[in-house]
DNA sequence: TAACATTGTTAGCCTAAACTAACTTATAAG
DNA sequence: CTTATAAGTTAGTTTAGGCTAACAATGTTA
């Protein structure tokens, strides 16, 4: 409490606050490998931190955290945690780049905004994990194509999102649906169906479907086809 | 390209960046003021950003941009920008507080990084309207009192939400609510309730419901009771 | 237009945190 | 048990970025 740290001796500390989870024995070179520094830098960081008693070193002997200093070393820890966590659990970033976001800006965050970072990655970490892996599935489409896979609305007070792709197959008798792609799948179905000039964008219409969907029989471009299930899967569209 | 900036240059650049959007002559005055620093401080970094070829300065002159330093300034304030958005428009942090992150933490963020918060604050702020102040709500609720206002299921492949939180009235006939306060509203209610044993986790069931809504038989702690819907309007519970 | 206040400049100091070079201690191997 | 190597220390340097004190230029006003 009394004596206020650096950003650089916090970066010291908790350093030696992990190594000392992985080692019983810390020895300054292994400070120096973590922080990317030379001997002498850890050596001066640890005068500093012995001198505002947060750890005990004794000449050429190991380095220890006194109580208080693993009282904010854990702390420290804490707030590097919860701020991988948002980058690595929320963001979706890789774990290394996640790692080194959060060691970056750790220092530079006051509680008011830690507290609200917290929050935010309870919130979403919280959610059912059937609706996190929904939402992680927008999120990462959203990052690919700049558009949403599923259309969020609200309706009596309630989010309800519903697909935007869907395959053919899913409409329904008399609903209409856009062209996303046809996928290569089977036989000649994307060239049979491009030459009747239906590329992304053109209109398809479900006329009647057999009990177990299969075969399915669509309107597009003023002709009436029949599909196969296994052919009609294999069209994505948007509905609309 | 040729010449890196250090962080301060950074801020220093952004600074001036700002204030010449404000007005047309830049002095070293204004700059001091917005950094917090002093007069020479301001100098010796302008002297450095002047040999960096990003401002010209001429000795008790104004300040100004070149082509170079303009591009980069627009680019730093881009990245300001996007970062100040995700703190205020997303995790709803206050202007000042959003400005002071932002601020902070800005330098330290990598090309991945930005990017990534970039298209997360895109991913949330380009929901429908009505999908963002649902889901704002949900947030500052569950930043109150650590549990999500609507409850999210998926159902079909997609996401639903529904209000945990309901009046009374809101429930149909056999259906079943579990008491979560009861608003000191209308007369005697309230005690009558309590007199009768219906504490917060109590079951109500809806036994009747006339055509408005008005009145309303329920069921509970095994009497039946009708209540007006003024009445039942108080009566907070959470649909089981 | 002289003098005073405001603004800008220069010189020199300080601190944190890195570094190198040179030296000391500890330890492992023959 | 000596000695070579690895690890740690000390002294002194560098750099960035602040600061104060003293001085210089500019501009405003009596």
């Amino acid at each position: 409490m009394q004596y206020q740290l650096t950003e650089s001796l916090e970066d010291y500390l908790l350093e030696i606050f992990i190594i000392s989870q992985e080692k019983t024995n810390i020895r300054i070179k292994d400070i120096a490998k973590k922080r990317h520094v030379k001997l002498p830098s850890v050596v001066k960081a640890l005068d500093e931190l012995s001198k505002k008693e947060y750890i005990d070193h004794e000449k050429y002997g190991y380095v220890e955290l006194t109580d208080y200093g693993m009282e904010k070393a854990k702390k420290l820890y804490d707030r590097h945690k919860i701020v991988y966590r948002f980058f690595y659990n929320i963001l979706g970033l890789d774990e290394y780049s996640a790692e080194q976001a959060a060691h970056k800006i750790e220092h530079d965050l006051d509680k008011k905004t830690i507290t609200i970072i917290t929050k935010f990655t309870n919130f979403i970490e919280n959610f059912p994990a059937e609706i996190r892996k929904n939402w992680n599935e927008n999120f990462q489409y959203f990052n690919k194509t700049g558009k949403y896979k599923d259309k969020y609305f609200l309706e009596g007070g309630s989010i309800m999102t519903k697909a935007v792709e869907k395959s053919l197959c899913e409409l329904k008798i008399k609903e209409k649906g856009k062209i996303i792609r046809i996928k290569a799948g089977i036989g000649s179905l994307k060239s049979k169906l491009l030459d009747m000039g239906a590329v992304p964008g053109t209109i398809v219409k479900i006329d009647k479907k057999a009990p177990l969907g299969d075969p399915i029989d669509i309107q597009i471009l003023g002709y009436h086809l029949t599909l196969r299930k296994d052919e009609a899967e294999n069209i994505i569209i948007e509905e609309i």
